[in-house]
DNA sequence: GATGAATGAGCATTCATTCAT
DNA sequence: AATGAATGAATGCTCATTCAT
């Protein structure tokens, strides 16, 4: 009988809806000025009710985080299935992240909430947080799988360790995706608007700049 | 006259037990659970007096960004001085950066404050906000400076923008040390420990990394 | 027809169920936590069931006094069939009650919960009010027979009033099976232990103390 | 000066009327419906100075316990300075113990209170649960010299342990009097209005019951 | 009858900020 | 200038009860 499934696509439905009523507001608001009268009252749902799927708070934002991460995990995913050179894998990889981030800020806010947790005990049992922490290692890995392919067509420099280039990559794209964040989502922070840079030209330079560290042909890359 | 000027210097050290026992806090509890009444306790001081000082919590938290951008832009200033390659002296601001972080967690977390806040409103007369945005911009400039005396010494490639050279080393490197960070002071991070990474290898091929990208002879650098 | 019967059996195992499980959770966490979502989920009942039966928290609650009540007196109804003089039938009594109180705390409890019903509207027409109040009342009488089979048979000082005898009997015994309680119960009770005194002497001495005062031969009575 | 005095006299009064408003709530509306904003509210007080004061409802209820049971404490302890035989005291302190229950039906319902507290965790560092408990060892103790007095001077049985005779008292004079407040405060007990028992005449039947248990001339006593 | 999702009033507690002394 | 008591809006969370299916 189709019923309990209605019952659950009903329910997806609802957790949905609170879900984008929290990340309207943590968009609009900042995630220290959440609060959970609001969400219910956005996502036209009782206080009650929004509990009942999200007994938390703090799990209310895991919920979105998961979302988020799952959805960016996805994208990175996908990458890898094109049929191209490892350092150009590497390059859609960053390319995506920034793509991500610039379109759905509000879920690029809710996955460094998880780097704001400092206990595990903040988190209860609902699972949220070890799925987010799932999420992002499996796009780390697509990283380290992309530079693999790299190093073994040729197109990236095998003098590194797979896993330390992508630890650097990781943390070094995060930071440009963050500035570019934050200069998108912030009225005090408009560096990149008073020299005059727009994303794409930085991130062409990102890759120059990155790309002769990791190619194999030193001087040159075909993104200059 | 030396009653008014041991006045003065009486309220500078009541501002410093002040933002100590604020960092100490923040160290401690973190930044979402910094609260007024702790500052006071912690600091000896009365609570009346806390608001004489930072008429506003926000302002508290400016005042040790303050600070703490006033430090680091210092200790950057100092590099500038050296009689050294620019190429050499980006290289330094990096480390500088790093050891920074390092040492004083809580400064920058400080620092990361200033991101949050979304309106100028929040921010009243206090002066904190603009001083502190002028020493990030001080900073900045510092690491521009750098590439600029590397570009006219033949040490960093000038075909780069300078700006916007210092646009990605800026974000990169930013986004190396907040892994850093998260890996020190945050439990459920530990990709560096899971892979094994020490902190200066990572710096090393960050070097490395973007080494080449900015090095005049593509192909090697000094850090290799 | 059994069919009916068998229906009628169901739904009484059913309501066991519920008893049981409320009666469980009153013991562990204490009839102030008591949750009727626990509660259903401990019977392994929907919630609606349970207010199928109980159409309220606290008719629950009646419910187990109910049945605690009922239980109480069915065992004082026993002590009056015995063929013993009335001075011992109140002895015996006594016993019984310590005995009760020790082997379920949990029933002493819900019968303890009538006496803080406020108001009678508190009370719905489910009619467990009544029965609660029917029961203490006919253990009441339990007793009151047997004082006044002990005046009669001379066991029994004849120069009380013997519902006044059993009120001071009744009341004084329910304070001390309660101090009884309180340490068994209670990590902040431990009077008795630390007077190391154990309940059965206590009970010797309570029967010396009101035996002389009731027993007609006043200087000794058996349980000396 | 008597500035800082003033100030403290005012606290207390403040403290005074946050407890009163609570005892009347209790009174009005039993414990289990006291709410800390009624009691702002009742007290004429804000939320925010009644937690000052008391930083937890338990504490608060704590705190009228403590009151009380100090309160309390200081009726026995001054019939202790009588100079009567020690049968007398014992007396004394039972009708002492009568008419508080009487007079201050709230303090005896903060005092039970105490006993409804499962874990120490739930009490904080306020002290009043200590307290509370020590005012109850120390009138327990009150309990025990009044009947070693008797002990010594002849009019009480030295057969008893004095200790143990003094836990008997206790609970059944507790048990007498919760009777008696049960009847006095709670519409759906009435049996000593049904049995048309008056309080006194109750009295008069205790110690005659416990008294010849007690007394040295067992028979008779001079409360007959 | 049975289910369990939905409801929302209710409540304890926190904390930045003010202000009389 | 210093103090710290007072304030009260704000907020996360609970839970008895209802009701559509």
């Amino acid at each position: 009988m189709g019923i309990p499934e209605r019952k659950e696509r009903e329910k997806e439905r609802k957790r949905s809806l609170m879900i984008k009523a929290a990340e309207e507001l943590i968009q609009e608001k900042g995630l220290a000025n959440l609060n959970m009268d609001e969400v219910a009252l956005r996502a036209e749902v009782s206080k009650g009710s929004l509990y009942q799927y999200f007994n938390t708070k703090t799990n209310l934002i895991l919920g979105i985080c998961d979302k988020a991460s799952s959805l960016f995990n996805e994208e990175v995913a996908k990458v890898l299935g094109k049929d191209l050179p490892g350092l150009q894998l590497v390059y859609l990889i960053g390319e995506t992240f920034l793509k991500f981030v610039t379109e759905h800020p509000e879920y690029f806010r809710a996955m460094r909430f998880l780097d704001t947790l400092k206990e595990v005990n903040e988190v209860d049992g609902s699972g949220y947080f070890k799925s987010c922490v799932a999420h992002r290692h499996s796009t780390f890995t697509c990283t380290v799988r992309a530079i693999q392919i790299g190093m073994q067509d040729g197109s990236i420099n095998s003098s590194y360790d797979a896993k330390e280039l992508a630890v650097l990559i990781w943390s070094t794209s995060h930071g440009l995706v963050s500035l570019v964040y934050q200069n998108q989502n912030n009225q005090n922070h408009d560096l990149l608007d008073q020299l005059d840079l727009d994303i794409h030209s930085l991130l062409k330079g990102y890759i120059k700049l990155i790309g002769c560290g990791i190619a194999n042909d030193g001087s040159k890359n075909k993104y200059d």
